[in-house]
DNA sequence: TATTGTTATACTCTATAACTATA
DNA sequence: TATAGTTATAGAGTATAACAATA
């Protein structure tokens, strides 16, 4: 894929040749989680918050985390609220309100994992060892990213100086 | 990556971590390819049908391998026509309008792929033989989606029976 | 009758700005 | 003064349905 030695640029276009690629191929596999997730019920971002919070997290790490504004948050609260998925709990610095999941919120989650990797088929076309490889070059490139929840080891429950911000 | 053994359906589930993942990291990529498309001065839509036409296309085409609907691609078109990048070129079935490329659209395709390039940040933590490794796993997967152009060897100009359609 | 592209319209996702309550 | 979450609103992206021209 990577065309050598054609003069200056060259690795750049290279490089964003593959960026096309990789958004090409998300796209379908987007595609094919929505499917998964649609027929759970839920809506794409809304089953994405789901699958952030393994931990509860504060609304804003979500935000941060999602990659989307903390007003944006409010309306997925609400939306997972609504569901019973989710609940509000203000955090000890009481301006904070963290999400955590509820037990029909855990099962969901599982339920997701599992709808998701069934419906994804166009992962279905590797085998296990491009499956890891995949992975593992995936981590190194989200890795940096923010997490989902609070960092190991935040001072006090509500993760006050989470990385960076 | 893969946890073994632990069940049924776990397969699954590892699969759906994986795409999760791949989402989680081709929407970075999205942010660094729109910021350096929209310093060239298009949108993302614009930019991708823009990257999709290494080849005149009819707009069906275009539509289909874009993953939208042609109506969507009308408004496409007519961004790009008034900048100059493209023009409608009627096809020998009367009802086609190719798609194609203008000078000016030329160069601003080769350009746009090298400021993508030079800009996705998270495609650089990856050194020579990893984005080869990747570009190899995305290619295996987006295999069979639809290309951008007529198919090679179409009986005619407009590629009448364009795959599977 | 089926298909291409177009138009008009509406819906979903998401951000911006201003607000409140804490800190 | 700065930050977390909320509200109201606006914008981008995209689809749906009906239509004209052509096959």
């Amino acid at each position: 894929m990577t065309t050598t030695g054609q003069g200056p640029s060259t690795r750049d276009v290279d490089t964003g040749r593959l960026a096309v690629l990789l958004l090409r191929t998300s796209d379908a596999v987007r595609a094919d989680v929505a499917r998964a997730v649609e027929s759970a019920g839920l809506t794409l971002p809304l089953a994405r918050a789901v699958l952030q919070l393994d931990e509860p997290a504060p609304m804003r790490n979500l935000a941060d985390s999602l990659g989307c504004d903390r007003s944006y948050v409010t309306g997925v609260a609400d939306g997972l609220e609504e569901r019973g998925l989710v609940q509000r709990v203000t955090g000890q610095d009481r301006r904070v309100k963290l999400l955590r999941l509820t037990p029909a919120g855990r099962d969901l989650r599982d339920e997701l994992l599992r709808g998701i990797g069934a419906a994804s088929h166009l992962l279905e076309r590797l085998n296990d060892a491009e499956r890891d490889a995949l992975a593992t070059l995936l981590s190194s490139m989200a890795d940096g990213l923010l997490p989902s929840a609070c960092p190991i080891g935040s001072a006090d429950a509500d993760c006050p100086d989470a990385a960076g911000r």
